[in-house]
DNA sequence: TTGTATGCGTTATCAA
DNA sequence: TTGATAACGCATACAA
């Protein structure tokens, strides 16, 4: 491996002369310059990221902590982030975490190699030592829709005016006898927000009317006797889902036993996945709006970089996207 | 930021005999390493990892460099990479990239912060000069099923036994008019293994059975009308589609004109997506078999990584997953 | 416009 | 068992 050394010395010149021509700074003669890159290229020298952020502080890398229960979303989010700071020269160091704790620990060991931070959180406290932590080195960061209130840079997600807007639409299309299926993690606001929507529209809640489902596709279709027993005994005619995979599992589950959908029962999902508009029927759905999270988090994150601009909050709104199911 | 000045000073030893300890080396009091883990704990010191990799050439992380158009299967391989390599105490730098080009730049940028690479290919020429770069530089990398033959340490993904698999599935089942769509990247062992199983079954091939279709879910609605007349026309029984999106785009989309799956056309698609089991009819479909690539990948790379063991290449082959829609 | 020399925070050689 | 010290490859203050 070629150092800057060699190249200097290949070309008759100071290192400081090619540090210059290497990082574009002034003051190199044209000629001097053209031998330099030449002599480079030729030894087919590349700096070495590791010394050059030993001694500069930039890595030219942002780093990404997500929670092991990520979701396509998610994942998505981590593409479109990977890519824009790949077209600025940035790559990306990513690492899961299982647990809270691990998302501690994975913050504290991707933090010194990184210019900056995304972190896909789960950390279940406002005042995690990890952020503080964060703070005092002065590493910006953004956290990603985490489950409570942080006053640090945050992204959030408005599920729960969604699940609201979603009850709405089911009254309006005259549903009265609501449903919400919901998996166990990060419930409370999609609860909140169907309590809120009942509220609001005049109907009284029941605890009754809320189920708890396993994770995914599975989930959603194992719930399927537990719901249909509440569709015969309290006559639901509109379900709301924690997302689009519990909604798909129940709706062929429902369909099999010969619930008619949309006829005789709406059903919403949330995340509007992939397949939403091509199962049948369609599936209405609740989605986050607003613009893209990732292309938001790249802006500020990488302003915050490169020229120190405090990183803004934003709450991202959600919003019905209407199909055939509701 | 404490260095491990600080942590000698602190406790009135050398930083050799700091680096001793934190390293678990031997040769050290015991009452001593005590001291220098309680004064480092104290500091809150944590390693540089930079200057570590500058002396040392260790830098706990592998790299990912992934093609733009990236799979869901892709994205979750590199979610099992990430996260095996995570309980091994490996952060997982990665770049995407939009072209071959870009990908051998992203290449070079990566590998200088990385102990070893995983490499999701589109490079299309065999002897790419990045990889003969990483040989070279004595870098271990795996290339992921690669569109070309390599004769660098590389997974591979057999789908042409898949496709022909399909087709005896099929002609087995009674169908004689068989038809592949498939999108433009990546057809051609698709279509090897469809002309394969054809002839296997003795049965003429001709170019009208392959259809070209956009990507996707809409690449599959799309494709639907001339489809349809093809169905018409030619009386088309039997369907393979380049993967599960296509094929449940297309699905919908036959469906709608009255078309019944599978009583009067099987439907077989690729990948074995999430929803598959869901939707109705349920999709039978080509999954890779033979184990998790990602668990491979990662078990090659680290061994090859800390023991310096070759990383033998493997193919994993493709099967049938048998549902409703075939 | 260019060069010399120092130090970033580690690891590791050598001597004690 | 320990410590002084020299690199690792680069960026930059300072000098020329």
């Amino acid at each position: 491996m070629p150092t800057i050394n060699d190249v200097a010395r290949k070309c008759g010149v100071s290192t400081r002369t090619v540090s210059r021509v290497l990082n574009d700074r002034p003051n190199v003669r044209p000629e001097v310059r053209q031998r330099v890159l030449a002599a480079a290229d030729q030894l087919g020298y590349r700096p070495d990221p590791n010394a050059r952020a030993l001694k500069s502080g930039r890595k030219q890398v942002v780093g990404i902590v997500a929670n092991s229960v990520s979701s396509d979303t998610t994942l998505h989010r981590i593409e479109v982030i990977s890519k824009l700071f790949a077209t600025s020269g940035y790559a990306v160091l990513m690492q899961f975490a299982e647990s809270p704790e691990m998302e501690e620990a994975a913050i504290h060991s991707i933090a010194p190699r990184c210019d900056g931070l995304v972190i896909f959180s789960n950390l279940h406290s406002a005042h995690a030592p990890a952020l503080l932590w964060l703070d005092s080195r002065h590493i910006p960061f953004v956290v990603v829709d985490p489950p409570v209130d942080i006053t640090f840079p945050a992204v959030h997600i408005d599920r729960r005016s969604g699940y609201r807007e979603g009850v709405r639409y089911l009254v309006q299309k005259g549903r009265r006898e609501l449903l919400l299926v919901v998996e166990s993690f990060r419930a409370s606001e999609r609860i909140a927000g169907f309590m809120e929507g009942l509220e609001r529209e005049g109907l009284r809640f029941r605890s009754s009317r809320i189920i708890h489902s396993a994770k995914g596709f599975k989930g959603g279709a194992d719930a399927a006797p537990q719901v249909l027993e509440l569709i015969k005994q309290e006559h639901i005619d509109g379900i709301l889902c924690h997302n689009d995979k519990i909604a798909l599992g129940l709706l062929g589950a429902l369909q099999k036993q010969g619930i008619a959908i949309p006829e005789q029962l709406s059903l919403i999902g949330f995340d509007d996945d992939g397949y939403d508009a091509y199962i049948n029927p369609a599936l209405t759905t609740i989605a986050q709006t607003g613009g893209d999270v990732g292309a938001f988090i790249y802006e500020q994150l990488k302003n915050a970089i490169e020229y120190g601009t405090a990183i803004e909050s934003k709450t991202f709104g959600t919003g019905l996207v209407l199909r055939a199911s509701a």
